[in-house]
DNA sequence: TATGAATGAGTTTTCATTCAT
DNA sequence: GATGAATGAAAACTCATTCAT
């Protein structure tokens, strides 16, 4: 019926994936779902992906694509911890509202029971700690702080964090509590650098 | 063929459930194969639990309840935010041992796409942020840190990171930085009060 | 728990059948949901009866015989064909108001695909159209009409349709067409000694 | 393993539906077995018709256009009320022996304890209760016949004695009794428009 | 008499995947 | 490139039935 180029249709399958994944969520996303949506056969799934999660990956990596573009630019305008608990936090929003969050959610799901979706997870991972990294070797590198704070290990605790923030931002439907979490970090990025002042003798408790 | 007590027989289903779940995820968790590893016919898993997700929220209460118990007397030593750090960094590796992580990592993992158990999840998990809270409260309780990190609010930030670390260890086979992050928290933890200080001028960067 | 006769446990079972078959529909009604409702222990369905279709069966007859208790009477106050459909009117009545044609049907309907079953069903329709056959023989029996229409002939017509009707009456929520049917028969019936007139040479069409 | 056109499969699932039907009753007919009798996976019947009963009443379907069609032209040759009654007894016994009425009475029976179908099979029920109507008007209508027994209510009483019929006659094994009944309304036929008659006083009995 | 545990066979349904066209 | 037919495996779940107690 439809003499499309093969570039428009691994996008439409693409855009498909991404918005079942989104709607329907990981158990409600199977070939034929994916398929339907994007108003093609599902065994093109299989053609141009190999798969149904080799799909869903390609999704996720254009999500991850738009995000990290836009989250270095916003990242780059922050000079202060506080600025970047800012960022953080608009960066948050962001995802949430773009349904970012949603997509690596489900996905992170589905990798926790599945050892093949595991790996490549976590491969994808692996370019957003760096991120982390550099922009808090950017901002706190050189400092006291840094040295108390390592920015990698700073990194992997934000990105952990970050995680666990989806998750619960997925799973609980109240967002204040995630909200507050964001908060509290605002409360405490300013005092930071406190934490490498001598530590004076401690009084019993 | 043999006629057991009720009693047993739901016991070595949680059992089989709590393994299965732990040893094949929950992709691999059906009514099938945990009946298989217990040793009994699969509808017993309907006739004793009403389903599979019953069962498997039923070996997570199990799991809940011997931690909370053991957990709750550990963190009862604790005196100090360094102890009550040491105690986590305990707990995790305890519950990481134990199983602990995967089988609630695998539940909150297929809780993902799933709103039935979302729910029973989410539920799940207020009694140890109650937990959490109410232990910080005594140790920290009435101090300045206190004040500038409220121990609800710390509570349901450290549950979230601790979800986080679940979900990591999980996915990533590499312990070494989940076990940096308890170590971040270990070099900080005796410094936090030095948060409440005040703040001086900050020198232009 | 309960301590109760055999006899008590028995009619608990048979009613609750009944009321099970009436509604909940043959598909709906197990050894289980019956137990249920009569409140006793599945197995007692095959203690006391051999299996789920006796006990149906054991309430079939239970309404079978109160039936033809009160419809024998009804129909010995019948002395002409009118008064015979207006008998029959209210028994078609009397048995859709006391769910029996529905118990009834449901077990003509489970018997259709059941040949163990049709065979039972099929005994107990005998008494019915002897009964029929009986009256009729009462009211018309001698007269030239029923030299036309022999009253073993009609009663088993009567019966026959009579099954139309409760079948009828069962699949289709229009109650005022088979009311319909009873109305033609009224009318028909001061008029059926008509038939046995000498017929005139039929006029060319 | 092989490709074949939709059309031929459709066709083989549903000569196979009737088949299992008419043998095995509907208690034994599931997507396995018609699968099996059609010599293909079960999972086509969910694949070409979406579940069982659909392919079930595709199978009511086609045999019935079959029957209303042949019916049709039968019906057409009938000038008098005692034709019509000779073209029905034809009618059924073609039925029978071509196993329509197996066919429908199975699926009235099923219809029986399952609402779902139960709509649909009276659904189909209505265009032979127009095709009884519209045949009885055109050979008797506006005849006084007609004002006693107005076609419409006799269609629908013929299609509820048929219905009647085919039950007694798929129960019953005996079939010289529904063969009596034809008799007997051949014997009435001919003399029903004496009903019409001026009713005499009738001497009390 | 009554119970509840246990079983095996059965059901509908969905899925990823392959393949001829 | 794309389609629709086909498959086999697997899922959750229900049922009649048996049996030790």
């Amino acid at each position: 019926m439809s003499k499309q180029s093969s570039e428009e249709t691994r996008d439409r399958l693409i855009e498909a994936a991404a918005h079942t994944l989104r709607t329907e969520g990981y158990a409600g996303t199977s070939a034929r779902t994916i398929a339907k949506s994007a108003g093609c056969n599902s065994a093109l799934v299989f053609y141009h992906f190999g798969g149904v999660d080799p799909l869903l990956l390609a999704a996720l990596d254009r999500s991850s694509a738009q995000r990290m573009a836009a989250h270095r630019e916003a990242a780059a305008q922050a000079r202060t911890l506080e600025e970047l608990v800012e960022a953080a936090t608009a960066i948050y929003r962001t995802d949430l509202e773009g349904g970012h969050i949603t997509l690596f959610t489900e996905l992170v799901g589905a990798g926790i029971a599945r050892p093949e979706l595991r790996k490549e997870i976590v491969e994808r991972a692996e370019p957003w700690i760096d991120f982390v990294e550099q922009t808090l070797d950017r901002v706190i590198g050189g400092s006291p702080l840094a040295a108390l704070l390592p920015p990698r290990d700073l990194a992997y605790a934000a990105i952990t964090f970050y995680l666990g923030v989806n998750l619960f931002t997925h799973l609980d439907a109240d967002r204040t509590r995630t909200e507050a979490l964001f908060g509290l970090a605002a409360r405490v990025a300013p005092r930071a650098r406190l934490l490498t002042l001598r530590l004076p003798r401690r009084r019993e408790r």
